[in-house]
DNA sequence: CGTTGCATTGACCTACTTCAAGATTGGTGG
DNA sequence: CCACCAATCTTGAAGTAGGTCAATGCAACG
């Protein structure tokens, strides 16, 4: 069974597989950042009605395409999406992977079409929000409103791995070292994981060859800081890994 | 005389060099915004009593320091300003240039602090928002709420410029174009104008060297694309220059 | 004037890309 | 269980866009 797009709305909101159950979901952002601010049941409830448990979609399958009207937001809750765009040369541009946690659409409220396109890259799930409507709870839940403020401030920084002029050896350890901590925030290991992505996802993001992100894998393996199988990754010197990044991460 | 920091609220809101008359700023996108969806005038009233007329700033005049606690925003009235970061072996990153009519601070609500420098780069003239003012008000006027939301998702998907791996005749094609283009929403001249940047700054931002800004500026002179004289600009052949700025672009 | 900062230009160099050839893996069907 | 295939990954050799270095030009300013 495949999940459709994300535009789509389901014609109940809060029949999902949890049925009307208010049951409070770990993994959605907003809900945490209200709990955080001390709300009452009301507010939350309020919050869960514009909720949608959305999923599985499985490797490959499209959560929206470019150019799709703007409806909702999604928090991740199980997988890695990929955004990325088409070039008028038919070249592919990714854009962004997004792990456990990590809000998708974000980019979509201002053009309000989505600005790209957004793929699953193994079995996802995700929590879907309506905009309009989480847009007008906002303006009865101030916490919500600085907390949709503070997400959307936070990804405009974003960008300074991929932007920066630097060398293929500090890109790849940065982005490396940046998936270990995010994956390690949603209670996962960030010592070893796995890549959902291809070296040609990974080169394309990073704006490097594929061949260049396979030899400079080889070279941190060859220098004792990763243990390099496949996909399968293990960092084994946190230490160098993270002077190899400073430069990018500006610690 | 030179105007404080950003961060430091005046002691007299609503003392600007217009005095406590409501006047509307023609510059300031909020209020547009408002306009545009039909407030009444007690609404907008509340917003003037949020706004600073600040400056002039003149040429390096820090307008934030990165770590700077948050207080506001700013729509830049007139001049340019450039934001920057200083790295951890002491090299600058241009991380923007705005112009009249453009919004800076929106990357600070998040951390709370103004994550970059911003410089004046010539005379400079703002209007200061306060934010929890703003943020308090948009709770009562939902269409300030979505200019708000509005102005933040732009940003998000701004990098694309300094992010694809483009040459350097592109980039520099899409950085004139675009701001030739910012200029000319603002009813200021989009086929002559002066840069009031140098080239190393514009090569910082592109991330290419200054000698390669100076080189691919020389080369589209000689192919009658631009006139240049130093850091005056006309340009000749916009179709050329859209053509070579259009894959950046995405157009 | 000299000084200072920016811009230009040329010559050389290097990090990464491109091209091409295997190696490894996983899936599929006989 | 094995053969085959497609996709991905790796590795090497050669090419190039842009960087670096160094010299010079040029305008603004005291």
């Amino acid at each position: 069974m495949s999940s459709p797009r994300l535009g789509a709305s389901l014609p109940n909101p809060a029949a999902t597989d949890d049925g009307n159950e208010m049951r409070f979901c770990s993994t959605c952002a907003f809900s945490a950042a209200c709990l955080d601010q001390g709300y009452d049941k009301a507010a939350l409830g309020d919050l869960h009605c514009l909720v949608e448990h959305v999923g599985p979609y499985h490797e490959g399958d499209v959560i929206f395409r470019e150019g799709d009207p703007f409806t909702a937001i999604a928090a991740v809750r199980a997988g890695t999406v990929k955004t990325y765009v088409i070039d008028n040369h038919g070249d592919e541009h990714v854009l962004g992977f997004f792990l456990p946690g990590e809000v998708i659409g974000l980019n979509a409220i201002h053009p309000a079409r989505y600005p790209c396109n957004a793929v699953a890259m193994d079995t996802v799930a995700l929590c879907r929000f309506s905009f309009p409507q989480m847009a007008l709870l906002a303006t009865r839940m101030p916490g919500l409103q600085h907390q949709l403020f503070r997400l959307l401030s936070e990804d405009i920084g974003k960008a300074a791995l991929v932007a920066g002029d630097y060398s293929a050896d500090e890109r790849v350890s940065a982005f490396l070292l940046t998936v270990s901590r995010r994956l390690a925030a949603r209670g996962l290991s960030g010592r070893r994981f796995h890549l959902s992505m291809t070296r040609s996802d990974i080169g394309n993001y990073l704006r490097l060859a594929p061949e260049t992100v396979s030899r400079v894998l080889r070279r941190l393996q060859n220098d004792g800081i990763l243990a390099v199988e496949r996909r399968e990754l293990e960092i084994l010197d946190l230490d160098l890994l993270t002077a190899l990044a400073a430069s990018v991460l500006r610690e």
